[in-house]
RNA sequence: CGGGGCGUAGCUCAGCUUGGUAGAGCGCUCGGUUUGGGACCGAGAGGUCGCAGGUUCGAAUCCUGUCGCCCCGACCA
């Protein structure tokens, strides 16, 4: 049977809905394919439905093609599994919680490792039941701090999560890489471009992990890439690190009067004017070595003050600090940090002084473990030993010069907390990388035993003994995929959507009130059917043509089949959606033209 | 959580500065005309002006509080 308009559930709205800013957003509500309910959370009318289930089959051919199997969980979920593997306290806000009338705590899930991982464990318990790799399309909730853009980011979101299970490392590297040529073969056929970058792992935890990015100026993940091949997050990568240089031979520090340079570059300017390079070159804020001091927050309320070096050209990027400290929060320290450190002279921090202040070179360590202050250090990896810096000399006004690293201060590690630049090197030797935006639109994992440890899933092996079972995740936003697709999709009249993901095929127009066309359109809907194809009708009478049209090209299904004046000819025009060509054809040449 | 904006009819908004008991366009219902680009005429239905308190003879309008929504930032697998 067609869908035919007359009653069908779908009202489309003249104007723009006033909440809604981005494109896609506004054209889904407008063109009568979702409704808000709640922040980040919407109602799925027909069209909606239609569209998003074209997405979940293209997913379930792929994962079958990927010799996974569908299963289903609920989405409210006990909270002890999650309280088993940690992720009850490490999502924080993130997760939504509530109890039962009995009190008995419960999780809105937002991601179902836990269950998955619990599901096998009761079943299997075999190497010979294994490898296996599940799915699920299933709504995931995640109480965001500030949904937005619609379905871009919402609370509550369709997800397809699959989870490999495997007994040895080489069995999780052959249902990853499955899983992954999965994704490239879904984003393909709906037409995403994308990005494969490496990636954090995160909360979710585990080792290797890589994100698909769609390449996007309004993408909220930063990502780098080489034109050797080089891919990652921002957050993901890592600092080519040079090599280390003998430190016989290099001069020892010396501590030099720095009034009014309160900024690197007034410093820099000050150390060529005082005491200028012999190599030829002048002094740049690369040269100098700037400590930012941290405050990190672990889960339990502990703070802790960690300073870290990084190069005087660089800022210290929040985010990635995140990853080098999860899932601790970071944060800038606060006066009230300072004065609880008397040993950190704001805007002359360095890990070395000198041991008579404002006299001789020779000096002791400030920070790190070992130090005065028994503050954590943490370097950038650029900072090897044998490398030699202007730094702050714990003193008001004072700064010192050649401090080498590796003889003058150690520090209790190294970490990626500074900002990556287009340039920067790659670490894998591909060259100079550039950074770009991109959105996250599928994630793998190879989640290693994390949970299986957790929550005790275990085979016997070939030689009868107990092995933990290894396991990966597998992302893909699907209501975030259908957003991206409206978002480059559309013109100014509404949305043009690629045959593939299309609500319907054909969108049948009956103009005029001749009775000789709605019986025309009638065979011309009934024939299109009859080929296979699905068809939106739109019958209705006394509706002007205008708005029929208007309607047509705001619900954007790629073919328009105008049936009117024509008629009276024996003609009809099929209208391209995405072009605007329009074409006659005889009323009986429809089918064959589409 | 910080900054900004907004809550008035189903939708998009005006009215608020300067207090006098609520409007427009679209949508909806009925009758008629119209039918290839969001038609027209006529008659209607529809609103505790987010909520609570206060000032006042009188509050959509002024004051206080509160709730909600949107945007930017922080945050976010």
């Amino acid at each position: 049977m067609p869908t035919r308009l007359t009653n069908y559930f779908l009202k489309t709205l003249r104007e723009d809905p006033s909440d809604a800013e981005v494109t896609s957003h506004r054209l889904l509500v407008r063109a009568g394919y979702i409704r808000r309910q709640a922040p980040g959370i919407f109602a799925w009318l027909p069209l909606g439905l239609r569209v998003k289930a074209k997405i979940e089959k293209v997913v379930r051919e792929e994962m079958s093609n990927a010799g996974a199997h569908e299963v289903h969980f609920p989405a409210l979920l006990p909270k002890e599994p999650y309280e088993a593997t940690g992720r009850y306290v490490d999502y924080g806000d993130g997760m939504f919680r509530l109890e039962d009338r009995r009190g008995v705590g419960y999780v809105l899930a937002p991601t179902h490792e836990e269950v998955f991982t619990l599901l096998v464990k009761d079943l299997f318990s075999s190497y010979k039941d294994l490898p296996l790799s599940i799915y699920q399309i299933q709504d995931k909730y995640r109480d965001e701090a500030r949904p937005r853009a619609g379905l871009l980011r919402g609370r509550e979101f369709t997800m397809k999560d699959a989870y490999s299970f495997d007994y040895t490392d080489a069995g999780l590297d052959v249902s990853y890489q499955a899983q992954r040529d999965a994704y490239e073969r879904i984003f393909t056929r709906l037409g995403l471009e994308y990005v494969i970058v490496k990636a954090d792992a995160g909360a979710m935890g585990g080792s290797k992990s890589e994100e698909f990015l769609h390449p996007t100026p309004v993408g909220e993940d930063t990502f780098v890439r080489s034109a050797g091949g080089y891919a990652a997050n921002v957050e993901a990568f890592t600092t080519l690190v040079p090599e280390a240089r003998p430190v016989e031979g290099l001069a020892a520090p010396t501590v030099f009067d720095s009034p009014d340079t309160p900024t690197i570059q007034s410093l820099v300017a000050l150390a060529n004017a005082e005491q200028p390079r012999t190599d030829g070159r002048e002094w740049t804020a690369a040269d100098t070595l700037k400590n930012v001091v941290l405050a990190i927050t672990q889960l339990d309320g502990s703070r802790e003050i960690v300073v870290v070096g990084i190069p005087g050209d660089r800022d210290a990027d929040l985010k990635r600090a995140e990853v080098a400290f999860q899932p601790a929060e970071v944060e800038a320290a606060n006066e009230d940090d300072f004065r609880k450190h008397p040993g950190l002279v704001k805007g002359y921090i360095g890990p070395w002084a000198a041991a008579r202040p404002g006299e001789d070179t020779t000096g002791t360590a400030v920070l790190g473990e070992k130090s005065s202050t028994g503050i954590r250090y943490l370097l950038d990896p650029r900072m090897v030993t044998g490398t030699q810096w202007i730094t702050g000399a714990n003193e008001h006004d004072r700064h010192v010069f050649g401090l080498v690293a590796g003889r003058d201060f150690v520090g209790d590690g190294f970490v990626e907390v500074a900002d990556v630049r287009d340039g920067d090197p790659a670490p894998d030797g591909s060259g100079p990388i550039e950074t770009a935006r991109g959105m996250e639109i599928g994630h793998v994992f190879q989640l290693g035993r994390k949970y299986a440890e957790a929550l005790g899933l275990k085979v016997l092996d070939e030689n009868g003994k107990l092995v933990t079972v290894t396991m990966g995740s597998y992302g893909i936003g699907v209501t975030r995929i259908l957003a991206i697709i409206a978002e480059l999709n559309n013109d100014e009249k509404g949305l043009i959507w690629p045959p593939a993901v299309a609500p319907f095929d054909v969108y049948v127009v009956a103009t005029g009130r001749d009775a000789a066309v709605y019986e025309a359109a009638e065979r011309i809907v009934a024939d299109i059917e009859a080929s296979g194809r699905e068809v939106l009708f739109d019958d209705r009478p006394k509706v002007s043509p205008g708005v029929k049209f208007g309607d047509a090209e705001l619900i954007g299904v790629p073919t328009i089949v105008i049936v009117g004046r024509g008629v009276a000819d024996g003609t009809v025009e099929l209208w391209n959606r995405a072009t605007g060509e329009r074409t006659e054809v005889g009323l009986d040449g429809v089918v064959p033209a589409l």
